[in-house]
DNA sequence: ATGGCAGTTCCTAACTGA
């Protein structure tokens, strides 16, 4: 059995609803985990997408950040935010913000990220983002080895990771040390969620630069092509082996008010 | 060094994003 599993940050879900709903008709995956949907719970509008036969679990806010899943059979073990997994004291006030959510589908823990954008290096929300990090790590470490949490060795992680790996990931990586989504500390940080046990599924299948998932909306950048690889697949070894493609799909991009995001999409080939 | 574009709200200005 094949499984897709897609992630797209689609900057407002409402604004960019005909979008989704289009591609999903035309691209009918298992599941997909969205990223800045800027919008609160109950405005979310879940029935056009219940429509085409998705269950929704979602975690939003108000203007800013807000995540969902959308899958095909309704997920099992949903968890919001970090406290949860993590327990509020090091949790802090870091589910103010929200950008963490996960489930279980087909037996895979699948956790959808909006992880922190930084804004500039050395700025308070750079330093957010490192520390932001530090959470993660303490909760993908929980979800890995809970003896309470249900059995779930299989682990896909996916979302807006808002940093590029490798500077084949920057279409250029000029002065990228001091350039937000690309500083070392960053990558170190991300670095250090993979060393987990997570390889990153869209290498399994592309090793040349040049693939991008992000286009800013100033300058012609998507038509110049100026972009760069910050929405990822990471996934524990099982499901990396199991892998059988991983690709971006550019089309959403290039339609009248996109985001500023397109979709990428693994497929795993899975044992009933 | 800056802005460039887009979405949102305390909505025609200010913020956040990346």
């Amino acid at each position: 059995m094949t499984l897709k599993i897609a992630t797209w940050n689609v900057n407002s879900i409402r604004t960019r609803l005909s979008h989704v709903t289009t591609w999903l008709q035309e691209n009918p995956v298992d599941v997909l985990c969205l990223q800045e949907t800027k919008v609160i719970d109950q405005d979310f509008p879940r029935s056009s997408l219940e429509d085409l036969g998705y269950h929704l679990e979602i975690f939003g806010q108000k203007s800013y950040n807000g995540v969902a899943i959308l899958s095909r059979t309704p997920l099992q073990s949903v968890s919001l935010g970090f406290a949860p997994i993590v327990g509020a004291t090091l949790a802090e006030d870091f589910d103010d913000q929200k950008r963490v959510i996960t489930g279980i589908y087909a037996g895979i823990r699948i956790v959808n990220l909006y992880v922190p954008n930084g804004s500039a290096m050395g700025s308070e929300k750079y330093e957010y983002k490192l520390r932001w990090f530090k959470v993660l790590y303490e909760y993908l470490k929980i979800l890995q080895h809970s003896p309470v949490l249900p059995a779930s060795p299989s682990i896909l992680i996916c979302g807006d990771f808002n940093i590029a790996l490798e500077d084949i990931d920057i279409h250029d990586p000029t002065g990228r040390e001091k350039q937000v989504m690309a500083t070392d500390a960053e990558r170190l940080a991300l670095r250090s969620i993979l060393d987990l046990g997570f390889q990153d599924a869209f290498r399994k299948f592309t090793l040349e630069g040049g693939h991008f998932s992000w286009w800013d909306y100033r300058a012609a950048a998507f038509r110049r092509n100026l972009g760069w690889r910050i929405d990822h697949h990471y996934l524990t070894p099982d499901l990396y082996e199991q892998a059988i493609a991983c690709t971006i799909d550019k089309a959403p991009r290039s339609l009248e008010q996109p985001s500023d995001h397109t979709p990428v999409i693994v497929e795993l080939e899975v044992k009933l």
